[in-house]
DNA sequence: GCCCAATGTTGACAGTGGAAACATGTCTTC
DNA sequence: GAAGACATGTTTCCACTGTCAACATTGGGC
């Protein structure tokens, strides 16, 4: 939309881009402090605006936070796919280096995990977006599924089951470790090392014998 | 009021045992309506006291909640206990009968779920009792794969390891049924069935061939 | 019978999310 | 160009929250 007298530069509005701008601040403090402490009010001031400036560009706080957590999908799944991509030699390889991906991601970023899968967003049904961005990350572990099911490499039946295994594996191993529900969940080699024993350990029984 | 002179039956102070009350209050909304949307106020006016009578009892509304969450903790343990007692056959078995108790433990009160495992309790240091529990249902689960590697059943190692893995599992699962990331998360026979088949995958990797 | 400590109440305060009314800058249409 | 129309941001207000301080009540130990 070119709206402006002022080439070459997009000329600013009232702000310039305020949404992407609350969009910002809000991950900046929500990375930091977590979902439940940070504020509409803390992150309009911190954009420069006053506390109810962002009511036109989001219905509600949650609103915000669902726009956060679609970002945060949208991400995982970029990021697994590179890894699968990147990783060199069989799709068992490139399923436990995805795994691996998904547990570094959570480690990084817990409040950011906590805010996807937490109860931050009361109802999906209300961020299509979101439920979609969702519905991509299980499609890319499925997808990997079924590439090493085609090549005999992983047992038969429904893939998006042998998925959902890998799944809730990779999710409850970072989210234990980021709840620090184990020892050394600070220590990143063992988090590391963790997240391959306890891959290996599933993939032992996802595989061909 | 309730006057306070029964005899034989301990007397009531000013409300009687007002910290179980609570405790049961809380529980109450929090299973109802998660932990985020209930509040110190509501809780007390269930309890029939005034909103501030809490602090004579907890010294914030998060202890509250970690007074709830430990008790979440102990009964989810007790729960897999009695389970494994009770499943007839080998540790295989009984390793699979717990999963599905603590999948559907989380299925069937998400809210306590998340409240365990969420960040609505900032430090858990705080709380050295809810520490503790979670630690206790941390040992049933090794104490389960300890005793399959005794009888050479599972493979060889760190129990700790494998213990972790299999809590990785039911844990993801859980939640991931329970925030409605899969379809068919409503109907109960499918849970049951997913978290046979995924528990059973993990298993196939335990075993010793 | 009296005092004290434990327990419960009242009232206040700062902070929150959100609605309503108002202000302001930009775009479109004459 | 001038004049609405409209999107954007502000001010003001409200109900509600967690928490603190001061006050009231009551039962057990002396």
């Amino acid at each position: 939309m070119n709206r402006s007298s002022r080439p070459g530069k997009r000329s600013a509005y009232h702000h310039g881009d305020l949404k992407s701008a609350l969009r910002s601040a809000a991950a900046t403090l929500m990375a930091e402090r977590g979902v439940d402490t940070v504020s509409l009010r803390e992150i309009a001031q911190m954009a420069g605006v006053s506390h109810t400036a962002a009511y036109r560009h989001y219905a509600d706080k949650e609103a915000v936070m669902a726009d956060l957590a679609e970002a945060g999908f949208r991400e995982l799944s970029a990021t697994m796919g590179q890894v699968i991509a990147a990783t060199r030699g069989g799709v068992t390889r490139k399923l436990q280096a995805a795994g691996g991906a998904y547990v570094r991601f959570g480690v990084e970023q817990p409040h950011l995990l906590q805010l996807m899968f937490g109860p931050a967003i009361s109802d999906w049904q209300c961020y299509p977006a979101l439920v979609e961005a969702s519905d991509a990350l299980y499609a890319t572990l499925t997808d990997i599924i079924k590439s090493g099911q085609e090549k005999g490499k992983f047992r038969a039946g429904d893939p998006r089951d042998l998925a959902l295994a890998a799944w809730s594996l990779v999710h409850g191993l970072a989210l234990l470790i980021c709840g620090r529900r184990v020892t050394g969940s600070d220590d990143a080699l063992f988090v590391e090392h963790a997240s391959q024993r306890v891959t290996a350990l599933l993939i032992e029984g996802l595989t061909v014998k």
